[in-house]
This record gives C-alpha cells, structure tokens and sequence, in this order.
DNA sequence: ACCATCAATTCCACGATGTGGAATTCGATG
DNA sequence: CATCGAATTCCACATCGTGGAATTGATGGT
C-alpha cells in the first residue's frame, strides 16, 4: 500500500493520550487456572471464526493448545451450552448460553444506540457497507453493521466478529489510535496471529505509521483481492473504549477519488460523532434497547 | 380478601441460616474440565444475581464451591474480562466480553423480536410490567420485558437475569410445561437452591400440579410479599424452547377478579402468539436486531 | 475508641486433575 | 481401494488446582 502523496491527512490524530487505564490483564501466569483461560481463548477463537464456524485444528491452533487438549475443553464448552457444534461440519459456533449472557451484560455505554444514526448516514451517502468496530483486547470487534446497496464481500464480517487488531481497514484504524506503548504491546501480543491473514508484525507497524500520518486507514484486501477498506477512529473511542468506522466496498469502487471522498465524509461524521459522545451520558445499568 | 390456599403468601423462610452441610461437588464426574464448568456455574450464578451483583460469598455458596476456589476463578474470570467488578462494593457482574460474545451468538430463532407485539398489547391492556421468560437449562430466563405504567417492583427482574425453574409466576409456569419427567429431573436438581428463595423441592411440586390444574401460573411474591405474578406457559416454546408470558403487579392491584381477567388476556395472547410461531420461518443465521 | 463479627484475601502441603504424545478411528478424495 | 489429514480415544505422569487454616480488612454495635 502506496501512500498517494495528494491525500492530504482528514484530522489529526492526538497521539499517545491516555485511555483511562482500562489494563487489567496483568494476572500473574502462576495463579491457578490456566484451564479457564484456555477455556476462554477457545471461545475466543470461536468468534473469529466466520462463516460456519470453526473446526477443532483451527482452534487449537489458533489458541495455541494441543489438540486433545482443546478437543476436551471444547466438548465441555458445548456440554455447558457456551458452544454448539455442527455435526455436519463438525464446526463449533458460539452458543445459546452466551447470547443470554449477553442479554445480562448490557454495556455502560450504548454504542451501537449512539451510532445508530453515524452509519445509516454514511450507508446512505457511499452506498457501501459501514461497520463500526472497537477495541476488545487485542482484538477489533465488529459492533454493528450497516449493507449498502452495493455488492458486499462474498464473506462479510458479521456483527461479534473478531479479528486481530490491525488486521482489516477498520481495525487498523482502532490500531493506530492507541498510545505507542499500547500498540507495540498489541502488536507484540498478536505477532503470531498474523501470519494466518498473510501479515507481519512488521508490515502492521508500517501500516499503523502511514495510517497515523495520513489521518486514516486504508487497506487493499490482502486476503481477498478484490475488497478494499477505509477507516477511521473515532475521537477518544467510545465509553472510553477505542472504536473506528470503516467502509468496505469492491476494489474498483473505492479508486483515489473516491477513497479520498469517503475519508472525508467519515472525517466529517467522526466529528459529528464525537461532539454526541461528550455530550452523551453514561447509560449506568440499562438493559439492551428492545 | 380472603385467597383460596394456592393463593396463600407463603410466610418467609429464614434465608440460609444454616450451611453446616458443606457438600462439595454434585457436579457429575465428568471427563477432565472439572474447573470450566465451575467457572460456567459460577457465571450462571452472577446473571442470576440482581441490583448491584454479587459478593464472593453469595457466588462460593451458590456455586458449591470453597471460598478461596471461588475467588480465585473470579479473579481469573474477571482478567479474562467475562467478568467485570465494583472496588467499592466489592461484588462481580457480568463482563463486557460476554456482551461481545452474545453479538455473535445469534440465537437461531429471535424470540425477542416474535413476542414484540404480544409482550406490548399486554402491557398495554393491563399497565403492569410484562415478561417472557424461557427456560435454559435448569433455570428460567427472562427474555424481554415491558414495563407498565403502574408501579413496579422494587428489585425487578432485570432481561437476561436468572432463576431457579419454579421461583416466580413466569419460571414456574415454565416448569409446569414441561414433560413430568423433565419436572422431577429439574427440581431434583434445583433442590438445594430453592432454599435462598424461602422454597422447598416439595413445595416447587405443589406448586407445578397447581398451576397445571389451573391452566395458569400464580405466585405471591415469597420473597417481597408486596408483589404477585401471573403467568401462562407458551404452547410448545418458542423454536422448540419452552416459555411463559408474565404478569408482574403490586399485591393490591392483582385481587382475586383481576388475576382471573389477566389470565384470559395471557391466554388469549398465547393463542395468538402460538398461531405465529407455527408460521414463521426458522431465522438461521441473523446478528440481533438493532 | 474498642471490640466483635463476618467477608475477603493469602498461604501452602497434598493429591486429584488435567495434560499431551501415541495409537486408533473416522471421513474425504483420487 | 488406498491414502491422507482430521477427529477421537487412551493413559502414565506431574502439573495444576484444591480447600483448610491463618491473616487481613470492613462494618457495626456499644
């Protein structure tokens, strides 16, 4: 990916700004109870999977567990309802049992509610796909999503969808909005997992550079060629919670103008955006609007 | 007003005054996942928790477990971000990885969006706060909720909290849905949880002839006299999930006259409900509405 | 201020429990 | 039918989780 000289820089970012000290994963690796976190890494993995789902060797690969080992705890899994299989496939999806925990953990803050109105507008104006992704970990998430009348990729990111962070235009954009220190912690931490989307820890830091210089995140599908994707992150996140929007559209569709164009029209609805988010008040302890 | 015996308030049962039994593990001994499934129990027993969460003490005793094991899975389940914790009060509620996790867990059939309208024409008709419950595993969810314009319980079931199949008007019109054998399996294992609630396995059976003799499910409220509840199980569940309409009511408001026009109106919606869920088509694969 | 009480947290010796290499079965593909 | 990779089962070993006991912290009553 060739930086355009002419694509001047939308907003600046501010840099290295403290998030509110959201950590909390520095648990001593010799408290008891590795099992769990397995147990919670399979899960994860399960939910980056797309599609139909994901079968034994790619999440145990993906967690980094012997296979009879993730077999075992994937069984359980499912046995207590956080997982259901396929037994066609042999594919294991997220379960029942996590949507109704889902249903009890309403966030602090809304933000699909609060963005609600962001991506129908942007969908109405380019006509492509809009997402609205944040910060899970080292993870990007895919909160919501809205389909443009365009053609979309032949396999979508769905809303709950996880990918590494900086993997994908969306991500990136939450990637580069991170403080230095954060962003080489995450990238340190993911540097494995990037290879199965075809990437570097090296080649992310080059991205997250231009993307910092340029104000916004492009990609050019490196997994499928065919997709490209503009991004950029929102102000101070949301809830505190770093968080981007991203377009997604046919490579031919999103040429230097028109990705030069979109830029500006998310520059222009982040802005809007984040004068509703500080005005917004935190939403304490409501259930997930019906 | 003088109530027929079903209608007794059942006088309040000192809650668990005496633990001196302290029987570990009715967890079956199942193939090597002991501690997943005591992290699973222990999440179940912090959605089942209302108001403000739950200290370590009620989680440990909830869940069978000693209290240094209980506290150390929290701890890990809270780092892991399943969990989330108040420093001041000190008790535990569902994290935002669950509220993540349950966007990509689609249940197959939205039942949420298919009892829209009945749980608003309800509402409407009477003005009393309105339920759907379902069943998941041996407890009774709640689904969704409409609040009416009269007043409200003082702690109300909040969505996606919790209970014991056979504590509170929606659950135990749950119960009373199901197969006998199905009945005796759950109660059996509910057995020592009923006890929190002033309840007793031999009372919850009671309860289930009943309320299936009666078509109908009553409760007055054991644990806040002040309230009752009137309920009706939905003909053969929702998407092969059993489930139950319910009507939540200062005591005052539900007399004898009323209790019996509330339930023709459920059941009169449960038919109409009934009537939909034959038509409508199995949702597969779709993210929650927005 | 002081003690009493109960919850939360830390410690640690013990052994049950989870582990993963190896072997076996299953399923798809040519 | 043969071949290969994935899924599943087996099992001896020692790692990891366990819970009783001790310590610390919070709360409330007098």
């Amino acid at each position: 990916m060739t930086l355009p000289p002419y694509l001047a820089p939308v907003s600046r970012i501010d840099l290295d700004r403290s998030w509110g000290l959201r950590l909390m994963d520095p648990l001593p690796p010799a408290d008891g109870a590795r099992v769990v976190r397995r147990a919670v890494s399979l899960l994860r993995e399960v939910s980056a999977s797309r599609g139909n789902g994901a079968t034994l060797k790619m999440l145990a690969d993906g967690a980094g567990l012997a296979q009879p080992t993730a077999h075992r705890l994937l069984k359980v899994l499912q046995a207590e309802g956080l997982l259901e299989r396929d037994p066609a496939s042999r594919t294991y999806r997220l379960g029942s049992l996590l949507y109704e925990f889902g249903l009890a953990a309403a966030p602090r803050v809304d933000a699909r509610r609060l963005c609600a109105g962001t991506l129908e507008r942007i969908t109405e104006a380019v006509g492509d796909t809009t997402y609205l992704n944040c910060r899970s970990g080292d993870d990007a998430l895919c909160l919501d999503r809205r389909e443009g009348a365009s053609e979309i990729p032949a396999l979508p990111i769905e809303i709950g969808n996880r990918r590494p962070l900086g993997v994908g235009a969306g991500s990136l954009a939450v990637l580069a909005s991170l403080p230095s220190s954060e962003v080489d912690a995450v990238i340190a931490a993911n540097a494995g997992r990037y290879r199965r989307h075809g990437l570097t820890a090296e080649r992310i830091r080059t991205y997250v550079e231009a993307t910092r210089a340029r104000g916004f995140a492009i990609t050019s599908g490196r997994i499928v060629a065919r997709y490209r994707g503009v991004a950029i992150a929102i102000g101070n996140g949301i809830g505190g919670t770093p968080a981007s929007l991203s377009v997604v559209a046919v490579a031919e569709r999103l040429d230097l103008r028109r990705i030069e164009l979109v830029a500006r029209l998310l520059a222009r609805e982040e802005k809007a955006l984040r004068a509703i988010l500080a005005i917004e008040p935190e939403n304490p302890r409501k259930g997930i609007a019906p």
